[in-house]
DNA sequence: CTGAAAGCGCTTACAG
DNA sequence: CTGAAAGCGCTTACAG
């Protein structure tokens, strides 16, 4: 069987609270002991249980990260930088795809919470609030991604107001005035935001935003093709166009393919995330960037403040989105409605 | 602080071992001490140590998943089936990216063992086999994607051969003859079936794949750009080419475009995985679909297969590769080369 | 149908 | 510098 602490205390002659210290660190052992003691476990191919320690000690080592989907690459992503961060500092990390379904969420929480998990990373949407303020008041929480304005919780968002003006620049410059918008349900806060920043950017440019031209869908890329073909068959076609993730942003590529115009000389694209995706398309995206990587990174410190620190006070931190200009943006044609 | 099964049995009036019965559903435990028991475990909100029972049943419910990297696509969708058919059966999963990288690999097989997981998935390649050897003999293991031909392991994989025969056939139906490849390393096994496979068809066309069209390249999108610009400046330009994954059709798409090599008029590409970036480049890829989800679940099963029954004739699953056609394949030219 | 008790493999005061 | 002992929160024979 697999070798205990006893096993290896037994073969150095000395108590288990001996190997316990050398193990961690603790305690003052002397030199020859402690390395007596490593070469036994070594040759015992002993692993300290995880298990064990965590029972004493209260401490998993494990975070969990709730996402709406580990296969779509904007999470994959954030996911990675949440996985390295914490690995750097000993944690690992579970992953829980819940397709933004509360039945889903309630399973993965609870699983989390038997499971002992250090703390959460909540990426996720869901409708029942209350859910929430129960996880935040049991354990460690930061919210990545979007604002919870009914209670105090660590958040780390981009700066989505930000984004939707810097794309709303990006096409006032290239002349464009006729403009629509592909949105993901505007419950969510960060959509809000971004939809707030570019009408508003707009505004100051003397455009309004017809309401007409605000199209939302939920079901990602065949959804807003589908939303997007009969924008394009409809009077007035817009000159250009601003989704709200590079998913859609292909639906609407391939929107416009089918339907004959092309882009950028017929419609501007500006997507946003900047995923993998947005460098594939062709033509590629101009797309707003989440720095996904400090997304991530920055969540696991503050999680890791709250949980080894025991900061209580609950902080938010709101990263620079930026504009990263592709192929699918063009100055506005003349001729290109009529 | 958290209630614990002590709490609840004294709530109740029972013993703890009564607790336990109710709460896994063991013994016979009359109906009204159950119910009496699940309402107070509800108002305690009493939620079991999974800490705990793993230390005394010796089950963590928890998987490991070593692949390469969580933010390329085709390992996302992988793990998002292994997430799912693991949470079916109450299994969480933990990730592990390794880059491929040897010290990463064990520094994440070490958390892995003294967590005490109960199987582990891997999808990562590493050129340590005693590795691979100590943890096949310390606890369950599924190796998804290539063949370990060192070793009894349990093994779950594609059709490469056969996938690296339809690249081919398409090809050759579409009446091409100057046919290059675009490889990752040939170390792994998975690249070498697909050669093999793709080589021996256009054999039994008459055909012979020049060494000089074999490119075979390690860094993923760029460099395979780089090394197909190329290509393409050589004298014999090839007619068509078949890539090795997704990433790789994609830096050679962008590679013909620069070279104003129009696909897939001037030049067919047939790409390999079949991974959402397959969809949504311009022109969609035609690719060898491996079944992302099905390679997952059926490591899934395989590992609980082992765990939960002890099953250890090592299983092979053989899963098929399917051709799925999209727009970067034509029929060749007359005048594509001169 | 129910409970007392041992044990899982550690950590942590506390005493020496 | 080192060890005895209690305790973490469960499960599992075993006895009744």
């Amino acid at each position: 069987m697999k070798a205990t602490i006893y096993d290896v205390a037994r073969e150095a002659g000395v108590s288990i609270a001996t190997v316990s210290k050398v193990i961690n660190a603790k305690g003052k052992i002397s030199a020859e002991r402690r390395n007596q003691i490593f070469a036994i476990m070594q040759r015992l191919q002993y692993q300290p249980s995880a298990i064990a320690t965590a029972l004493t000690s209260k401490q998993t080592y494990t975070l969990g990260l709730l996402i709406p989907d580990i296969a779509n690459p904007f999470f994959a992503e954030v996911a990675r930088a949440v996985e390295d961060r914490g690995h750097q500092f000993g944690y690992s990390v579970i992953i829980c795809s819940t397709d933004n379904k509360d039945e889903r969420v309630e399973r993965y929480m609870n699983v989390l919470k038997q499971k002992r998990v250090d703390g959460i990373i909540i990426g996720t949407g869901f409708d029942n609030q209350t859910m929430l303020e129960d996880m935040s008041s049991s354990l460690p929480i930061v919210v990545i991604g979007r604002e919870v304005s009914s209670l105090q919780v660590a958040t780390v968002v981009a700066d989505d107001y930000m984004g939707g003006c810097l794309a709303a620049e990006h096409l006032l410059t290239l002349g464009h005035k006729q403009i629509a918008v592909l949105t993901e349900s505007l419950l969510i806060s960060s959509s809000r935001e971004r939809l707030r920043g570019f009408r508003e950017t707009l505004g100051r440019a003397g455009l309004t935003l017809l309401e007409s031209n605000i199209v939302s869908c939920r079901n990602g890329l065949e959804d807003g093709k589908a939303r997007m073909i009969e924008l394009f068959r409809g009077e007035e076609r817009p000159s250009a166009l601003f989704c709200f993730n590079d998913l859609l942003a292909v639906g609407a590529l391939q929107a416009a393919k089918e339907s004959s115009i092309e882009v950028p000389s017929a419609l501007s694209i500006v997507s946003f995330d900047n995923t993998l995706l947005a460098s594939v398309t062709s033509p590629s995206l101009t797309s707003i960037a989440q720095p996904m990587d400090q997304l991530g990174e920055s969540a696991v410190d503050l999680l890791l403040g709250q949980i080894t620190h025991g900061h209580d006070a609950k902080q938010r931190i709101l990263l620079r989105t930026e504009l990263i200009v592709r192929q699918s943006t063009a100055a506005v044609q003349s001729t290109s409605t009529l």
